[in-house]
This record gives structure tokens, sequence and C-alpha cells, in this order.
DNA sequence: CTGCTTTGGTGACATGGTCACTGAAGACGC
DNA sequence: GCGTCTTCAGTGACCATGTCACCAAAGCAG
């Protein structure tokens, strides 16, 4: 298999040539189809893996239903901490599903333990993966805890709207922002009804991005 | 200074001698009064903190005033994450305060890079650390997106009760769940009148232990 | 076309958060 | 002791969010 991967890894680039061999011999390319549960409760993966295309979403599901999305690991970025942690505690309800064909370089424990120890460069690279894991999951507390729903919505549609137009039934938005169904439902048709946007089934028009910027108190940036 | 700390810390009493001599020459024992702000928006210390007695606490807070309680750090854990993480990342919203007086030791980020490097006993009790943390930031995601707050409050009661008493304002209450004092205040009056606790200026005297844990779900436990 | 599944809409109600204000309990100075 | 001040707790009104039950419309499969 090709080593190619090593070099479109933000952050390890500049690896010593060493560490690039041990990270290219002892491991290996792995592919998975979209949808694929990566790890959840009950099965964390015995390799970790380093996401090299695509998309993974962490989530936590609720006994009676309902989900939040925790963060997305994105191509370039490791997927580390998420089987580490996992390893490290009792199983839990949280699962990691790949949102896109993707594809990973599987680590094994061991050799994960050798780079950290080797290679000062690798240590940086995993601890702000780390970093912003837990920087992300404060954000998603803050969130939560303290902001408004219409504000949240308002921001997540700008961040999901490609060309002004969201491709996500409700029931997609509510399981991004930890919310039920109806109460998406019941934002989106005020936001309708403002004509800030268009709805059709399985599809959100994004009309007035200002509007909805001012809404999700974006607008400065 | 007396190296004496180093046992008392868990994980890693059994590093090899050579990692404790790093460990005891490098770092300096620091102490802070209760109620010091450790780290917070803006001010991150240089070095890191492992902490050797006390409790710190790590909070969230909002504009409007409210606060919300992340997690707590006890004697014997390490702090480590929480500085490397403020580092890594623009400043943060959450803060780091010396829940009683404090006695923590300070490492150089370069004694840690070290020790990381060198201990693979010291990398376990880093990554667990880290670990730690996230699954407490899943369960406090999982509290707040879908536990009602009765039950919340009832778990936080069975929690603080030390001697079936428990010293807390309501204001501290709602910082601890990250609501609103009235909530409090309404919650506790509806137990107050099922005569599960009993109610003064500053202190709940729980009566009913066992209705408590009925409905905070532990009583299998 | 017909029936099925998915998606979205709605009203009624329960819970939680905000606001404005009140009163009670302890702290402090005298 | 007595007044004053500050902190803490109680309350009603109102808005926001979550839950439940149910219906209607859009697409899909046969």
């Amino acid at each position: 298999m090709s080593d190619d991967w090593i070099f479109r890894f933000q952050g390890l680039s500049r690896l010593p040539d060493r560490i690039k061999g041990i990270l290219a011999t002892r491991s290996q390319v792995i592919r998975m189809r979209k949808g694929t549960v990566i790890f959840g409760p009950g099965n964390s993966p015995e390799n970790l893996l380093f996401l090299l295309d695509g998309t993974v979403r962490v989530q936590q599901l609720a006994e009676n239903g309902r989900e939040i999305v925790l963060y997305r690991v994105q191509a370039g970025e490791s997927c580390v901490m998420t089987t580490a942690c996992l390893l490290a505690y009792e199983d839990y309800s949280a699962e990691g599903v790949a949102e896109t064909d993707i594809t990973a370089a599987a680590i094994p424990r061991t050799v994960f333990d050798d780079l950290i120890s080797q290679s000062k460069e690798f240590r940086t690279f995993v601890f702000s993966a780390y970093s912003r894991r837990i920087t992300d999951l404060f954000h998603v507390i803050e969130d939560i805890a303290f902001q408004r729903m219409d504000i949240r919505l308002a921001q997540k549609l700008l961040a999901l709207g490609q060309g002004g137009v969201v491709k996500a039934t409700h029931q997609q938005l509510a399981a991004e922002l930890g919310t039920a169904r109806e109460v998406i439902s019941r934002q989106l048709s005020e936001f309708q009804r403002r004509d800030w946007i268009k709805q059709s089934r399985g599809t959100i028009e994004v009309l007035d991005a200002g509007s909805i910027a001012r809404l999700a108190g974006t607008e400065a940036a």
C-alpha cells in the first residue's frame, strides 16, 4: 500500500523519515461504507484509526430515541481520542458513524505508543486532537445549556447551507441540536413565515442569509 | 522539597526511579487558597499542575450570569488536560477554581514532554486522565440534553449529601446543574412538600433518602 | 393507480427559564 | 438589644422548550 497518505496529514508532513516509515509500514489502510458504525456501545475497534478521507460523526443516543451530535472527525484528523477514550473506560452510549464513505489508516496500539514516545511532532499532533475535542465538547455544553434554540438552529443552517441549500430532514436537524423534531418544525415554520427560508421535503432553501446570520449573532464576522 | 507526593499519586507509584527523580527534582510544590482562579479566560498558567491535595472545580460561565460545573479535579488526578487544552486553543470561557485550599506540583512543559516520551506508565496516566475528562463531559451533555431536572437535582442531593445534610444555597445548586435558581427553588419546594427534605437557609436536610434515590433512578444500586 | 413509508404540521399540555418583585434570615455596627 | 444591610429564598406571570397524539402530504414500490 502506498504511503502517500502520510503527506496529506496536516501536522504530520514534517515528521522525521524514521517516524513516517513506522507509520507507513505498520499501518493498514482500510475503507468503510457510509453509515458504518465505527465504534459504539460494547464495540471499540482494536486499532486506532487515522481518518484519511471522509467524515465521522460522533453522537450520543438517549433511551427515549433522542440523540445529539457531539462532534465530527474530519479527514486529516485523528480518531485516536475516541477509541482511546472508549478503551480506557467502560463502554458508553456514544457512537461513531461514517457520514460518508471513508478511508482510514489502522494503527496497532503498540505502534501508537512507540510513535508517542519517539516523536515530539506526533505528540503535538495527538494532544492537539484531544484539545480540539475537549473544546468542541465545551462548545456543545455551552450551546445546549445556555443558548436559545432559534439561534442554534440559525447557526446550524448557516453551517450546513452549501450554496444556499440545506439538505436535511427536520429529524436530522433535531439530532444535530439534541432536541425534538417538533421543535425544529416550529422554528422552521417561523423562519419561513418571515421569508428567511423556503422549505420542501428534505431540503431547506436559504433565502435571506443576512437575517439568519443576524439572529445567529454571526453578523459582525 | 520532599518528593513524598510522588508516592501518593495513583498510577505513578510504580514509575521507574529515573522518572520519579525527574518529577521530584524538576517540579515545584505550590499552594493556593480556596477560591483562587487557577486558569480562566485569558489566563493559562505556564506550568502544568498535578493536584496533590484539595479539589478544583472547572466551570463554564455564560454572559447572562448563569454557569455550569463541567467536572472536578480531585487530589491524585492531573490537571494536565485543562491547561494543555487551553494552551492549544484560544482562550475560552471555562475556568478552574480551587474549591478548597490546594497543594499542587507545577511541572514545566518541557519536563512533561520528556516524561511522556520516556515513560509508558506516565503516558498511561496522562491518557487515562484525558479519557476520564471526556467521559465526564459526555455525561454532562447527556444530563443537560436528556434528563429531567427533578431527577438531576435528586442525584445531586445524594452526591452532595454527607450525613444527610447538604450545605449549599439554591444558587450554588443551580450552578452545579446549569439552570436558574428559581428552578431549583421550585423543585426543592416540591421535595419538601413531599417530606423528602427539610430546608433552612443554606442547608438542606435529607429526610427520605430512599424516595430521593428512587426518583434519581439509583435505587437498584 | 394503490397502498406504504417517510416526512412534516398541529394543538394541548407539561416542564423549564426569565423577569420582577417580595419577604425572611443572618451579619454587622452601634 | 436594635436597626440596617446583604444574602437567600419564595412567588406569579409569562415565554420557550419538550412531549404526546394524531393527521396530512410527498414520495416510493408494487
